[in-house]
DNA sequence: CATGAATGAGATTTCATTCAT
DNA sequence: TATGAATGAAATCTCATTCAT
């Protein structure tokens, strides 16, 4: 990679980080191309040159966000995890983007379809790790005989309720940090066979 | 009434029935008043005779909405229901509404306060009608002794997780229609103290 | 005068007078023809069912002005009056309308031509009386022997100057009521041939 | 100074000279932002590219009025002038921004308040000259003994009135051009100790 | 004669995108 | 490659005037 490319490249990666940050803060649809620009320290032109339009701009930060939350899963996750530990998994990623990540569930109707495509890509990572550990649980008894779907989009509703009022139930910070183990511990007893 | 007066009246409610519609349909942000205008067949100007504003109509059209759900959950609601015909209630007035109240859901950050204060109001109704039935169920032992406030949580985030994805699970048409009573049965499921 | 016609009658003089405060207190140009007829308390087609259009009743307004003005000047003038008579007589009929009066000479360019017609009919009546006592007065060599124009010229502007400025130099209330004595008085000195 | 900026800079000064050239006819209030972008031979947005807004566009043009005016004034001004100088260089100044200036003092009511700062400057510095010389004038008994406020609301008084009234006085082109000298001359004359 | 609902032209302002430098 | 000035298409809102009732 010769000098050119690698400052051209510097420059895309200025771009997007500062969208990343923009986009955390004030979601994507309301901030302007002119205030990443800024974000980003380059002129506003310069956006243009290394994303054909705001669009793809905004596809790029989403597809570099599910990237980072799949990997994030994948390399975390180890085979025999317990259900607490595939799920503490799952929401540990979704904790260190957690604005972002809250931006895109919400405002996905509003994104390109493409967009689309990267949640259900993200959603389909826990889902494989969910279902391994749930079918093994299920068989053995030890959780309610219901079908995975039905877990899973339970599972996937409490989390993104949490995160859609974050503002509600963590005025300031992550309400991830603070609601994650709780969720978990009440979760897993939502699904328990239980005779107390 | 006389002629005038009456004539007034229809053209609010064509302007207000043709925001219900449009905001439907597109949500809440990104039509125009012009589309509205439009839709309701009078001139742009006609819309700010009848709402001040812009923020105005929408909040009109988000408290219509609120004062039929609760209005409907009210009616419906009698001492004694079961869980099973109070979440039934629940989900067959957002049944009747499922299109705008899913926008609403979603686009709330982006509307003016007072749009959550109906928000609040309508879940306020729901969590009402539910703590009373949970509580007598907890007592009697027929349900898990988890946190209301957890248990709401699970019941609305599952709702609007199907909502929100309701293209997704029905294409065309209602996501309720087809899901309300799988998901009522599994969730009680999911409550039951079961001992197989 | 029938009772219809009476009633009509009386129906475009609270118009006229609700403009004359409206203007007086906003200007001619600001104010909106709805808020004229809010003030009246007539419905807003009314108004134009008595004057044509938003331009024809400034003029009204104006013309009404004019008239009163002048009257008032005609009706306080005697042959003989000294030079501190004339210029308090002009004063004192400005000051009962200094507020419209002020915004009239002011707005005057940004007003329909025939505005500007009753404003020099004003002038030429204060002009005519001016112009006796001064024409006398300078024949017997007791003022200056200055041209009537500029004389005329140098008397209006000062009034208009202080008009103009009124808001500075009386906050609340009448410049005319606080300056008027002073402002003939200095005028006077500054005509007359003085040899101390 | 690069091409880039050298050509911002070319844009700025045509819209503001657009402005002006529209403002100096028409006033500041009616004309449209649109009418401006028009003169100037720019793109609508290109105006509220350079001004913040119509407000800011106005408050430059009068803000470059000002400096004009008063740097023309200082940089006529010797000491030991004259009165007839330094009412001499008070109109010139005048004379070359003659159709700006008396928009200017018409419509200022109508301005934002800096506006007004801006004819307050003008003022005290003409005032600050006049001041200095009539003093002198009084001591030497030259000059009647009236208080320097009063003179000088005279004098600005008949120059305004003469300035507003300026296509009574000369239809086409200047009145100071026109009764400048004269005004000067009669206003000496009656501020004249004089006994013939 | 009076009403007031409806009209639609126009005003300001924002912003994604283009293109000369 | 990077810049940032310029564009022009919306979008919201106001208001004089008309006309059915």
């Amino acid at each position: 990679m010769n000098k050119r490319t690698q400052q051209r490249e510097q420059t895309r990666i200025e771009i997007l980080t500062a969208a990343e940050h923009i986009y955390a803060v004030h979601g994507f649809i309301r901030p302007s191309t002119q205030m990443v620009a800024k974000e980003a320290g380059v002129a506003h032109g310069t956006v243009f040159l290394h994303f054909q339009s705001q669009e793809k701009l905004i596809l790029a930060v989403i597809e570099n966000l599910g990237q980072s939350l799949t990997s994030q899963i994948h390399e975390s996750s180890v085979p025999g995890h317990s259900l607490n530990e595939v799920l503490q998994t799952y929401l540990t990623a979704i904790e260190a983007n957690e604005s972002l990540y809250t931006h895109l569930i919400m405002e996905l109707p509003q994104l390109p379809k493409e967009a689309q495509q990267t949640v259900i890509g993200i959603q389909s990572v826990i889902a494989h790790h969910l279902d391994q550990v749930m079918s093994q649980l299920k068989k053995e008894k030890k959780i309610k005989d219901l079908s995975f779907p039905f877990l899973f989009n339970t599972w996937i509703g409490l989390i993104h309720y949490y995160l859609m009022n974050r503002r509600l139930f963590a005025p300031h910070g992550s309400v991830l940090a603070v609601y994650k183990d709780q969720l978990i511990a009440n979760f897993i007893t939502l699904l328990e066979v239980d005779c107390t």
